[in-house]
DNA sequence: CAGTGAGCGAGCTTCCGCTTGACTT
C-alpha cells in the first residue's frame, strides 16, 4: 500500500466535521474543536490589567479530552489545516489550536500549519479553500483577544462592585446590563405613558363598512411619536375624546352619503429575507410561542440531521447552489410563473454582522416538513423551509381599492384588497383574505344601515418579549447569534427580570441594580458602547490599532472610576412592596415582599430587628392533584418556575407543567 | 426544594462568545 500524506482538518462543529469527512478522501482526518478550547480562568481575572496585559489561558476540565485528541491526531499528520469559522472568534480558535500544538511540542514545521477559509459546506467550496490556503491573521486574533479581555475586565470588575453595593451573587457586563436596562427603561416609559380614551366612527353599508377619516379637512386619527430609549414609538390618537363629542358628530350627519372618489391600483408584495438566528427566534416566538432556548435546541437537532444549514448565523446570504435549487423546485412544483423573474439577493442590515455562515435554510428543497418525523422539528423545519424557498418566489400582486364617501363635510373611507396573483405567498403558505368592495360610481348616494361609535384607547409602548428584546439588542449590535438565548437565561437567573405571560418586567433587584449602574457607569450602560468598541476592534483587525493600546486606554479610566465608586457610592436600597398586613410576630412592622436568592418571600419591614419570614404563595388556578390543597408557583435555585403544593413539606407534589 | 434580608467576615459569587451534550431539572 502506498504511504499517503495525511492531512488533518480542524473545524468547530462536529456535524460540520462529519459532512466534510464525507466529501474528502481517506487521506484526510477531520476533527471538531467544539468551540473554544481555551479561555480565561473562571475563578480569577486572568489578565494582568495593570501591567503588560499578559493573559493566563487555561483549558477547562471538560475540554481536556478534546485537546488530547487534537494532539494525538496532529502527531499522526503531515499537514494541519485550521478550517475554523471565517470570523473573529474562528480565527482565535484556530490560533489557540496552534498554540496548544506548540505547547505540546508537536514536531510539525509551522509551514505545514495552514489556514483555510470557506463560507459554505460544499465539495467545490472546500476544494477551493484547500487550494488557496494562507496563514493565520494575527490582527484578527488580536481583535478577538481585545474583545475577550474587555468583556472580562468589565464583567469581573462590575460584578464585585455590585456584590458590595447591591447584593451578593449579582453580575454585570457589557451585554447583560444593557439588556436589563432596556427592560427597566421600558417599564419607566410605560409608567409615564398616559392612556387616553378616544372614539371612532364607522358607517355600515350593505356589503361593506367605511371608517371616518376627516371632518372639514381635519384628520380624525393622527399618529403621535415619542422617543423611547432604543428608538421611536408611534401610537394612534383619535379626535373625539368623549363619547358625547362623537355622538354630537353622528347626530349632525345627513341621511345620504355621496360617493366622492373611487380608486383602484395594483400593489406588489415581495418575500422577506431568509432567516438569521435572531429572526428565526422571533418568528418561532410569534408563531409557536417558543423561547429562544427552545427554538435553538430544536434547530440543533435539524442541523445534526443535515436538514438545515447552521442555525447560529447573522447572515442572510444564500449560496448560488441553494438559489438554483429553490428556483428549480418552485418551477417544477408551482409552475415557472411562480419563480421570481430575477434572482433575489439580500443584504445584511445588522450592525456588526460577521457573516461566517449562510442564512438558515433547508439543505435540500425537496425534503418537505411532512417527512420530518418529530413534531416540533417538523414545525420549525416548515417555518425555515417556507421562508427560505419563498425568497425565490415571484412577487404577489394585489388590487387595492378605496371608496371615499362624503357626508356633510365629513369623509369616510372603505378599503378593499383582492389577490390577482399569489406568487411567493403560495410557497410561504400565508393567506390573505380578500376584502371585496361593491362597484360604485362617483356621485352615487347611499344610506348607512348603521353608524357605530367604537371606544378605543391609546396604546402604551409594549413590554419586551423574548423576540422584541433580541431584536432590539441585535439592532444595536449587542450580543451574537450564539448568545441571544443565554442572555435571557442569565438575566432571569439573576432575578433582574421576570417573565409574566411572555413579557419581561424588571424586579426590584433589577431596578435597583440598573439605577446604580446607570448612575455610576453610564458609558458602559449606553447603547453605543458596543458599537464604539466594535469600531476599535475593526481598527485592530486592520492592523491600525494595537490591541493592548486599546485595552489600556479603556482600563485606565474604567479602573479609576471603579476605585472612586467603591469608596464613595452608597449601598443601594432595594424597594419592597407592602402586602397590607401587619407582622404577626412583632405586631409592629408591616409585612413586605422581598426578593431573595430563591425568589420572592414575605418578611417584616423591621428586619433585622424582627426576623419573621414566610413563603410567598403565588396562587394558581388549580389545586394540587395529590392532596387537593392550593397549587403554588415556586422557583428552583436557578430561577426556573415550577408548580408545587402549598402544603409542602406535608405534600411533596411538584411539576414543571400544569397537570391536566 | 424549604432557604432568602443586614452585617459579622470563613470562602464564595462574576464576564462574553464559540460549540455540544447530560441532565431531567
Amino acid at each position: 500500500m502506498r504511504d499517503m500524506k495525511k492531512t488533518f482538518l480542524i473545524v468547530e462543529s462536529p456535524t460540520k466535521a462529519k459532512t466534510i469527512g464525507r466529501f474528502l478522501g481517506s487521506d484526510f482526518e477531520v476533527m471538531a474543536t467544539m468551540g473554544h478550547m481555551r479561555d480565561l480562568p473562571k475563578s480569577k481575572m486572568g489578565v494582568d490589567l495593570d501591567g503588560d496585559l499578559a493573559i493566563d489561558y487555561v483549558t477547562d476540565g471538560a475540554k481536556k479530552k478534546t485537546v488530547s485528541d487534537l494532539v494525538s491526531k496532529a502527531k499522526k499528520s503531515d499537514v494541519i489545516v485550521l478550517a475554523t469559522d471565517p470570523d473573529r472568534e474562528g480565527e482565535a480558535i484556530a490560533w489557540h489550536v496552534q498554540q496548544l500544538l506548540e505547547i505540546s511540542k508537536i514536531q510539525i514545521p509551522s509551514t505545514k500549519i495552514k489556514r483555510a477559509v470557506f463560507h459554505e459546506i460544499t465539495k467545490t467550496a472546500i476544494d477551493e479553500a484547500l487550494n488557496n490556503m494562507g496563514k493565520l491573521d494575527m490582527n484578527l486574533v488580536d481583535a478577538q483577544q481585545a474583545r475577550r479581555v474587555l468583556d472580562r475586565a468589565v464583567g469581573y470588575t462590575l460584578s464585585p462592585v455590585l456584590w458590595k453595593k447591591v447584593r451578593r451573587g449579582l453580575s454585570g457586563g457589557r451585554v447583560q446590563s444593557v439588556a436589563v436596562r432596556l427592560i427597566c427603561e421600558r417599564e419607566a416609559e410605560i409608567g409615564k405613558f398616559s392612556v387616553e380614551k378616544y372614539f371612532m366612527v364607522i358607517s355600515k353599508f350593505s356589503g361593506f363598512e367605511a371608517e371616518l377619516k376627516s371632518i372639514d379637512g381635519k384628520k380624525v386619527l393622527t399618529t403621535n411619536k415619542i422617543k423611547l430609549f432604543d428608538g421611536d414609538y408611534s401610537f394612534t390618537v383619535g379626535l373625539f375624546k368623549t363619547e358625547k363629542e362623537a355622538r354630537e358628530f353622528v347626530d349632525s350627519l345627513l341621511d345620504k352619503f355621496t360617493v366622492s372618489k373611487v380608486t383602484e391600483k395594483d400593489s406588489k408584495r415581495s418575500p422577506l429575507p431568509p432567516f438569521t438566528t435572531s429572526k428565526l427566534q422571533q418568528a418561532a416566538f410569534r408563531v409557536f410561542g417558543w423561547s429562544g432556548k427552545q427554538t435553538m435546541s430544536v434547530a440543533q437537532k435539524l442541523y445534526e440531521k443535515g436538514l438545515i444549514t447552521y442555525h447560529r448565523t447573522d447572515s442572510v446570504y444564500l449560496s448560488s447552489k441553494a438559489i438554483d435549487e429553490f428556483r428549480n423546485y418552485i418551477g417544477k412544483t408551482y409552475g415557472v410563473n411562480y419563480v421570481a423573474s430575477k434572482v433575489r439577493v439580500f443584504a445584511n442590515r445588522s450592525k456588526n454582522a460577521q457573516e461566517a455562515h449562510e442564512a438558515i435554510r433547508p439543505t435540500r428543497a425537496e425534503v418537505l416538513a411532512e417527512s420530518v418525523g418529530e413534531a416540533r422539528e417538523a414545525k420549525l423545519y416548515s417555518l425555515i423551509w417556507k421562508r427560505a424557498v419563498a425568497t425565490q418566489g415571484a412577487s404577489a400582486v394585489m388590487k387595492r381599492s378605496t371608496i371615499e364617501l362624503t357626508n356633510n363635510k365629513a369623509i369616510f373611507e372603505a378599503r378593499g384588497v383582492r389577490m390577482i396573483f399569489d406568487g411567493f405567498l403560495k410557497i410561504s403558505g400565508e393567506k390573505l383574505e380578500d376584502v371585496v368592495l361593491p362597484v360604485l360610481k362617483v356621485g352615487e348616494e347611499l344610506t348607512a344601515k348603521k353608524v357605530e361609535i367604537i371606544e378605543k384607547e391609546t396604546n402604551p409602548p409594549p413590554r419586551y418579549t423574548d423576540a422584541s428584546l433580541v431584536s432590539s439588542l441585535e439592532k444595536q449590535g449587542i450580543g451574537r447569534p450564539s448568545t441571544y438565548a443565554p442572555i435571557i437565561s442569565t438575566i432571569i437567573a439573576r432575578m433582574y427580570v421576570e417573565r409574566d405571560e411572555g413579557k419581561f418586567k424588571p424586579t426590584s433587584v433589577g431596578m435597583a441594580t440598573n439605577e446604580f449602574l446607570v448612575k455610576n457607569y453610564l458609558d458602559i450602560l449606553s447603547l453605543p458602547f458596543t458599537a464604539e468598541m466594535e469600531e476599535d476592534l475593526d481598527e485592530v483587525a486592520q492592523g491600525k490599532l494595537d490591541w493592548k493600546k486599546m485595552i489600556k486606554g479603556f482600563w485606565k479610566g474604567f479602573s479609576a472610576e471603579t476605585k472612586k465608586i467603591e469608596k464613595e457610592a452608597d449601598r443601594v436600597k432595594i424597594e419592597t412592596e407592602k402586602t397590607g398586613e401587619k407582622c404577626p410576630e412583632c405586631k409592629e412592622g408591616d409585612l413586605v415582599i422581598r426578593e431573595g436568592r430563591f425568589g420572592k418571600f414575605i418578611s417584616c419591614s423591621r428586619f433585622p430587628e424582627c426576623k419573621y419570614s414566610a413563603t410567598l404563595k403565588e396562587k394558581v388556578d388549580f389545586k394540587c392533584p395529590e392532596c387537593g390543597a392550593d397549587a403554588v408557583i415556586k422557583r428552583t435555585k436557578k430561577g426556573r418556575k415550577f408548580f408545587g403544593c402549598s402544603a409542602y413539606p406535608k405534600c411533596k407534589w411538584a411539576s414543571w407543567k400544569k397537570p391536566n
